[in-house]
DNA sequence: CTGTTAGCGCGTTCAT
DNA sequence: ATGAACGCGCTAACAG
């Protein structure tokens, strides 16, 4: 059996007064005497009194809390990006409420009714790898639930999102390769259902078209970020003729297979081809052989700004219009050389053109 | 302004029926005519009726969220474990509303009181890193909210807890390292305040008492968890005379810090020193250079297995004891060589036993 | 300044 | 087989 907390009812008993007054004492309520108010106070401080959250969360159709769903939470980006929506949140004294898809879309709706009627204030959320259909979110929209998107958002306009602008990152780092002399660049994409890998494909021709040079669009493949997935990728890759001698991989995590592959293959890191990839982990500062350089997708602040809107949006009341878009430009970060000392691979050269 | 959803109370006016008559329909009470039943779950489905469980938490005193504490939610264990949780929880309906304390012990506390009044079924808690005092979750206990502690739990036996058994992982770390003929083994130890160091430290001289080799105190180090920290204990163990040929680190993480200073210092991995470290990072296979072996500390387990004794205790109804305390097993995880190709570190050789 | 009343939505008696 | 009534704890509207 629940213990039984006090309540206000029971102060107000104890006092002889009634359970208004007692409310409106602990809220410091203007009309209340200085006497009772005191006495009110002294006995609830006493009583170890602390209000009923589920009573008042359905008293005022509010629960202060938001619900956050993400694929999946052991990856660093979306641990990242929830700790910063956590942060925020305590500040706003909003509860989280979290759930992962496992990039599963029918986890992924399940989740959202458990949080309808749990009557969260607002949702966050990005998208399942696989999910093309927004009903599920859309339906959160009609019982006034806010939605906020980020990093994996759908592709509507009627939405809140903060999305990640893959052309400002994606194009620093192709001019960055091409700097470094690099003609041939191969493209370890992501699955094609993802906005982020039309983004990089487009991003892709403008630049290269933009700087001259040959497009070949068989240089572009899609891995479905597994390990095998991606070594069949990066095998296909290099069968082109010439190969690239260098790859701009979808994120570290892939290119870490990638690099993994084309060392056991015999190939020399930095000298016959080279990495770019996108999410700059931390962890990647410990490899003898890790990406150039990285785009930096700032998880952290995306969460975090995520959860800015929604107060806004919340603060707004009911109307969701307009629909808030950010976008956050990713920033590459060049990896100057390995830490880890004496081992540290040779200076970059020009790579040959061809293997 | 909140959209009006569609309530009991509505459903039953359209169809004049009482409210009760339609709660009833809608869980399928045996004494409901067919008709009538039908007739109201029609309407139900078609108005998009969803009980509103803010209400039935209030009434039934029963919120089927469970609150968990973590210090960081970035690290892999942690949202490993998290993970965990949530898997089962799902599997349960049971909702996961979380809350990470940084280590910060003021902000843990303040994160149980928002649980408390969020009347949380339970709360599984991993401790900040300082947290010496117990009282605020012993305030849970009081308003019977039972606790479930895991990883880092507290020294009392009256609570409930899945910890990690230190003694058998470490144990075969260091024989596996006496096997390799090591004779002087450092141990980079973590904060005092941690139970797992003083167990560490207690496993060590047991084993190597039982070996017969003799136990030098000097060997056992702490660090902060910090890069610099750990540099620094590095630099003393390094200085000991003679100095230790393998190191026992208290985490993957740490040991990388470790490994990076030593090579930067011109140490041959594996040949002038080894290292075994505990966590059993995935993101390890990558590294050329990593520790020769890591106790498998299998968080996805202690979160579930954490989550299915809150479980029992809630069915348990109110009857706190017998406290639950259950130990996982480490597993010591060699990794037979680096995948990463032909660089691989050249196979171990027995140690020098001085420099 | 304070008390009374009412109601949020639901499930659960207790009566028909 | 169904309805009426009640109460969970709290707040707010409406008296006084």
């Amino acid at each position: 059996m629940k213990q039984k907390l006090p309540t206000i009812k029971e102060i107000a008993q104890r006092l002889n007064i009634s359970p208004s007054t007692v409310s409106r004492a602990l809220h410091d309520h203007p009309s209340i005497g200085l006497r009772t108010k005191m006495q009110v106070q002294k006995l609830a401080a006493a009583l170890h009194y602390e209000p009923n959250q589920t009573a008042i969360f359905f008293k005022q159709r509010k629960t202060f809390t938001i619900g956050v769903v993400l694929p999946e939470l052991t990856e660093f980006f979306f641990s990242r990006a929830i700790s910063g929506i956590e942060d925020i949140a305590v500040k706003h004294n909003y509860n989280v409420l979290f759930g992962q898809s496992h990039d599963d879309v029918e986890r992924e709706k399940q989740i959202i009714i458990a949080m309808k009627n749990q009557r969260v204030d607002g949702v966050i959320a990005s998208l399942a790898k696989h999910t093309r259909n927004y009903d599920h979110f859309m339906a959160l929209q009609k019982y006034n639930i806010p939605v906020v998107f980020f990093d994996r958002v759908p592709s509507l306009g009627s939405v809140h999102k903060v999305s990640f602008n893959m052309t400002q990152g994606t194009q620093e780092a192709l001019l960055f390769l091409i700097g470094q002399g690099h003609r041939r660049i191969g493209v370890l994409n992501g699955p094609e259902e993802m906005r982020s890998s039309k983004q990089r494909t487009d991003t892709y021709q403008n630049v290269l078209q933009k700087k001259k040079i040959k497009i070949d669009l068989s240089l572009i493949v899609s891995t479905d970020l597994t390990k095998e997935g991606t070594k069949k990728a990066m095998q296909e890759l290099l069968s082109r003729k010439p190969r690239p001698t260098a790859i701009l991989a979808i994120n570290d995590y892939v290119a870490m297979d990638a690099i993994q592959f084309v060392r056991a293959a015999g190939y020399k890191m930095n000298e016959d081809i080279c990495f770019v990839s996108y999410a700059n982990l931390p962890i990647t500062s410990y490899l003898d052989h890790r990406p150039m350089a990285s785009v930096e997708q700032y998880p952290y602040e995306q969460g975090a700004k995520a959860f800015e809107i929604l107060m806004q949006v919340l603060a707004g009341e009911g109307s969701q219009e307009p629909y808030h878009t950010v976008e956050i430009d990713g920033r590459l970060i060049v990896h100057e050389k390995s830490l880890t000392g004496p081992n540290k691979p040779a200076a970059v050269k020009t790579p040959k053109t061809s293997a």
